[in-house]
Parts: structure tokens; sequence; C-alpha cells
RNA sequence: GGGGCUGUAGCUCAGCCGGAUAGAGCGACGGUUUCCUAAACCGUAGGUCGUGGGUUCGAGUCCCGCCAGCCCCGCCA
């Protein structure tokens, strides 16, 4: 519907200059999507901010770029007669001929109606890639909560990206460098030495108990403090020991990332901020050579344009420690003046998008600032921050276990599945039904995984996510479940009614408004993408398979499609195939297969 | 102290470039099954959009003040 959209409004423009010759110039007809059915497809408001500048009444405005409208041919093409409304929209209805059309022409595209950009702008020409960096967990440390949303939200914006037809650098920028590893190293090198040299010589469970006692000697004994500093130096500096027990630490971490990365069908490219740390030298360089670079007290600085403290001082960015170390900061911008720079030295990127916390909103904002002070960042090329919500539990605070520790992930995943399963086998005794085992099996793990992706992606990222499985799992209402239903009726449809389903019929027909408003559901999926795509808002995405789902439930409910005789019969097996493949479709950009019986 | 985010129905949340009478879902209440999976559908009730100003033909949306909650603010990421 995009690309209607876009002629409608072309011929708006024109009928506007025709009728408000002496209108200032550029006229905007303010085209939207009819804010109501009964109001059509389409309504146009743009007369009227008209009225005060041409000092006529809005109506009389809007009745004038009517009558142009009526007189140009295309567009009485593609709708009906507008009908001017309230204090002077235009309100404009597509002809059912154009969306049998529409309809028609999507029932014969694999990409039904959204278009690629590789065949848009540029044929031929390859389009810059779109750095997506998410998920980004520790080593050493065992995913946990706080990893989710970055990486279902990350995963989700590849997958719209991708679909989009750009290449997309899918970036694990795992935490495996730093002060970090300098505490580790350094308390493991007393209690427990065997883990530098041999692999798996403790478990990661264990890993994660050594972490925690290294972070608390480094925060109250200054010796342990010193010798993890050093440590630090050691390993950055390339020393053959501390390399090859970072090297295991990373090796064992990375095995249980990825169980969890399978389970949820991501795929991620690793490359950590150590891959950085050959470059953290020449961007301090750098900035020193631009003229950015101040040392205050000891530390290199920049100094931040705009963001003052307390004193009114502007709030430095230390990008090298007093030490001569580096931290986060200098790595983070390592990190953008690789991705923007031209290949082979770089990922030469026309967009980087982080996915993480909203906490690390002032972080992102300075480390930008300075990249773009320091001209790492390419005119027409964009850097942007996706921040999201805290994870809180039903008492709205922070998510914990009932012990007060943070929820693991994989924790977290198999109850969701086990509550699944539960729900499942219940209901399958309640109704007499007998299925064997990898069939619960199966559905349970779709359902239940489809449920945490699902609930996480249907809220506006930004806000805080209240964390509930019983809510996520619900049968009803908008989770995945309901929507994993929606395409299990069009399975059902398509077993008994044969290959009918698969095959095109010959002219569609239409006649019910069941049918009508399914088909307008159904041609809104190109512009919610390309909504989806700009604003990186997955929950656009949800909120319009929600909607399909809820028209389509009502058209299946309402309408009969293998007892209508035809050729009723084939236009509504067409919609089922249509509205299977687009929800399928929109489920496959969230990361969530479906199932053809629950 | 400075900065950011949030505040919309009992609960969880949408609300696109400022547009028509502010929308869903859950929960509550009432209905629907000879029929493609009722994990569904139909209906009713429920609102001072935190608050006070301002801009505008028009404000949940933009601007300013205030209140509340959360988060960030020199060597952690």
């Amino acid at each position: 519907m995009l690309r209607i959209a876009h002629l409608l409004e072309a011929q708006l423009r024109a009928a506007m200059e025709r009728a408000l010759p002496e209108a200032a110039q550029p006229l905007d007809p303010q085209l939207a999507p009819a804010s109501k059915p009964e109001f059509g497809d389409f309504q146009a408001n743009g007369a009227l901010p008209l009225a005060k500048p041409l000092g006529q009444p809005p109506r009389q405005i809007a009745q004038a770029i009517v009558v142009q409208l009526k007189a140009d041919p295309s567009f009485a093409e593609l709708c009906l007669d507008p009908v001017i409304a309230g204090p002077g929209f235009i309100n404009l209805t597509l002809r059912p001929e154009r969306l049998c059309a529409e309809v028609a022409a999507r029932l014969g595209d694999p990409r039904l109606g959204v278009p690629s950009v590789a065949s848009e702008d540029a044929p031929g020409q390859r389009t810059a890639p779109v750095v997506v960096d998410f998920s980004s967990p520790n080593i050493a440390k065992e995913m946990h909560v706080g990893h989710l949303r970055s990486t279902i939200i990350g995963d989700c914006l590849a997958r719209v990206l991708e679909f989009r037809g750009h290449p997309v650098l899918r970036l694990n920028h795992v935490g495996d460098w730093g002060t970090q590893f300098g505490m580790l190293i350094t308390h493991l090198k007393q209690v427990a030495p065997e883990a530098l040299d041999t692999a798996d010589a403790v478990d990661l469970g264990d890993l994660v108990a050594f972490y925690r006692q290294a972070k608390a000697r480094f925060d109250e004994d200054d010796a342990f403090q010193a010798t993890s500093r050093e440590e630090v130096v050691k390993l950055q500096g390339g020393d053959p020991l501390s390399l090859k027990a970072w090297g295991l630490l990373c090796e064992q971490s990375r095995r249980e990332f990825q169980t969890i990365y399978d389970q949820l069908d991501i795929t991620l490219s690793e490359r950590g901020e150590s891959f950085y740390n050959p470059t953290l030298q020449a961007v301090v360089d750098d900035l020193r050579a631009a003229g950015l670079l101040v040392v205050d007290d000891g530390a290199g600085c920049v100094f931040l344009e705009g963001v003052r403290g307390k004193d009114g001082q502007p709030l430095p960015l230390i990008v090298q420690k007093r030490d001569g170390g580096f931290n986060y900061a200098t790595t983070d911008l390592a990190a953008i003046r690789y991705r923007f720079a031209a290949p082979p030295a770089g990922d030469g990127a026309g967009r980087v998008i982080y996915v993480t916390d909203a906490g690390q909103a002032s972080h992102f904002a300075a480390v930008f600032q300075v990249a773009r002070r320091a001209g790492w960042i390419p005119d027409g090329a964009s850097v942007e921050h996706v921040p999201f919500g805290l994870v809180q539990g039903d008492d709205g605070k922070k998510l914990k276990t009932r012990s007060g520790d943070t929820v693991r992930l994989r924790d977290l995943l198999d109850e969701a599945v086990q509550r699944a399963e539960a729900d499942l086998r219940r209901r399958l005794a309640e109704e007499g039904r007998s299925e064997d085992d990898a069939f619960i099996e199966q559905v349970a793990t779709t359902v239940g995984l489809a449920a945490v992706k699902y609930a996480d992606l249907s809220t506006n990222r930004i806000t805080n996510y209240q964390f509930s499985f019983d809510r996520m799992l619900a049968l009803t209402g908008n989770t995945a479940p309901y929507l994993l239903y929606a395409v299990v009726r069009i399975a059902g449809i398509a077993r008994k009614g044969g290959d009918q389903v698969g095959a095109t019929s010959g002219a569609l027909q239409f006649g019910e408004p069941q049918e009508w408003a399914l088909i307008r559901e159904l041609l809104k999926l190109d512009g919610v993408i390309a909504e989806v795509e700009t604003e990186l808002l997955p929950n656009r995405l949800c909120s319009y398979l929600f909607e399909l789902s809820q028209v389509f439930n009502r058209f299946y409910d309402q309408v009969p499609v293998l007892k209508a005789d035809e050729p009723a019969r084939s236009s509504r097996l067409a919609l089922c195939r249509l509205t299977t493949g687009t929800l399928k479709l929109g489920l496959g950009l969230l990361g969530i297969p479906t199932l053809d019986r629950m």
C-alpha cells in the first residue's frame, strides 16, 4: 500500500497546486491512513492549516481540492469519489478492484509486496552495511535476564533490516577485556590456578562465583586492586601466560552463550572488546592530533560540549586512565572508528545501531559526540543508540529470583517452556486429546520461547517491561499463543481443503465486510515494515500482527471458507493463504517460528 | 546540583507528522458451539491522558513550570 500512498500523495499535491495557486509553497496534503474504517482508506488533512493563511473556510478549500482531484483521471482510477467530512478532512476510499489487484499481486510475490533496498534506488550498487550491536554478555559471567531484551530486540531489528535487503553485521560486543579480567585472573592465580592453564578445569558456575569473590576483593583490598591493574596491563601488553588463561576463560563462556543463542535461534558474530585492543592507542593519538584531548588530573579526557556538571564545568569523557590503561569509552570509540572506516581497515558501515539499556544513554551520547568531533562518522552515515527499559518483576522492581539473585537466562527460558508444556498437557487432558511426546515437546518449546520473545517485543522498548509468565503465556489477548493459534487455524483449513489453499484461483471476488477488513489489514504490511526499519520499534510490528490476527479470527468466525460456493470459496482460500503468509513472515521477523497444530 | 526516561481505564500497555467522539488486551459482567481447532467470536461497564500555564483553527502528542517514580553523572561496562 506504500506505492499507492505515494501515488495519492503526488496526485493530492498536484490537485492542491491547481486549486490554490495563491497558496504559499510547498503544499503538504498531510496524507495519513484513515483514523477509522468508516472514513475509508486514507484521509488528507492538508486543507485545515490553509484556512487561516488563505482566509477561507477549510471545507471550501477542501472542496476546491476535491474538484481538482476528480478531474485527474489517474486519481479516478484509484479511488471512489472523495468525501469531505468534519471541519475539512478529505476522506479517500480505494476502488475495490484496486484492492483486489493488490491482493492478487501479493499472492504471487514471495516478499508479499515489501520492496528490497537492493532493487529500489540504486540497482546493482552495493548498499553500505548496517551494524547491529546487541546481546553483548560478559565473559566469565552467565547470561542473565539483563541480556534478554538486547538479545531479542537486536535480533528482531537485524532480521527486519536483513529482510529489507541491507547487508547486516550482527556484532556481539562481548565483555572480554579490561579490568574485570585483571581481577579474575589475579584471584584465580591464588585460589584455582588450574583454571588458568587447563580447559574446563572449573565449571562456569564456579567461575561466576570466583568472579564475584574477585570483585569483592577488588573493592576493598588495595593491594589486590594494584595487582589486578598490573594483570590487565600484562594482558593488554600480550603476556603469553595471561593470554592463554584469558583464551580458556573466553572459550568456556562462548560455548555457554552459544547454547542459549541456539535455543533462541539467534545468529551473532562475536567481536568482543579485545578485538579493538590494538587500535586503542591510535584512538587516543587521533584525539590528541585533533586537538580534543586534555590531560586532567593525570587522565586523558575529552571535554564534552553542552554537558556540564555541578559547578558549571564541562564534563569529560575519560579515554585514558591515570595509570595509562584504557576503558570502555576508549573501546567504544575504537569500535565506532572501525565500523565506519572503509574496508579493509573497517566495516564501511552506513548505519550503526546499539541495542543497550536506557541507562547507557548519556554514555553513548558522549561517545557519539566525541566520534563526530573526531571526524569518524562520515556524512550521510548514522549512529543510533536504541535504548530499552528495565525488566521488572510483578512487584515493579528489578526482576530477581525468590532468593534475591539475578535470574539466569537459561532458567528463565526453561521455565517458560515447562509452563507451556504443563498448560498443554492440562488442556489435552481436558479435551480428551492424545498426542505423542515429540509433538508436546515441539509445541511447548515453540510456544514457551515465542511467548518470552513476543512479550518483550510487543511493548514499546523504551519503557520498563514487567515480566510475567502468566501474562505472556495467556492464550488470549496480545500474546504469542494467540497469534500462533491464528496460523494453526489456517493450517487446519489447508488440511481440510487439500491443495486448494496452495492454488492461485482465477478472478478474486469479495463481498463480505469481513473480507474487505482482512484485505485492508493485509495490505498494511509494507508500511509497517518500513516504519520498523526507520523507527526501530518492534512493537509496531507486533501490534500489526495482533490486529491482523483479530481481523482474521473475526473473518474465520463469521464467514465460511470451505463450505462456501465458488467463486467465494477460492477467493477466501486465497485470503487465508495470504494471511498465513503474512503472519509467518511477520512472526519470522520477530524470531518466532510457527506451528501447524497446537 | 546537572542530565535522561517514565506517568493514559482496576491491571498490563498502544497512541505514527499536532487532526474527527482517546484505543487495545486482561480482569469484571452478559451472550454465542449441528458448522474449517471455542486457544475463538459478539456485547456492556470502566478516562480530569500526573499537575498548572502557554502556543495553535485544533494538544495525550509541541514549549515552560511543578509533583512522583526509575536511571546516569572522572578513571566499572
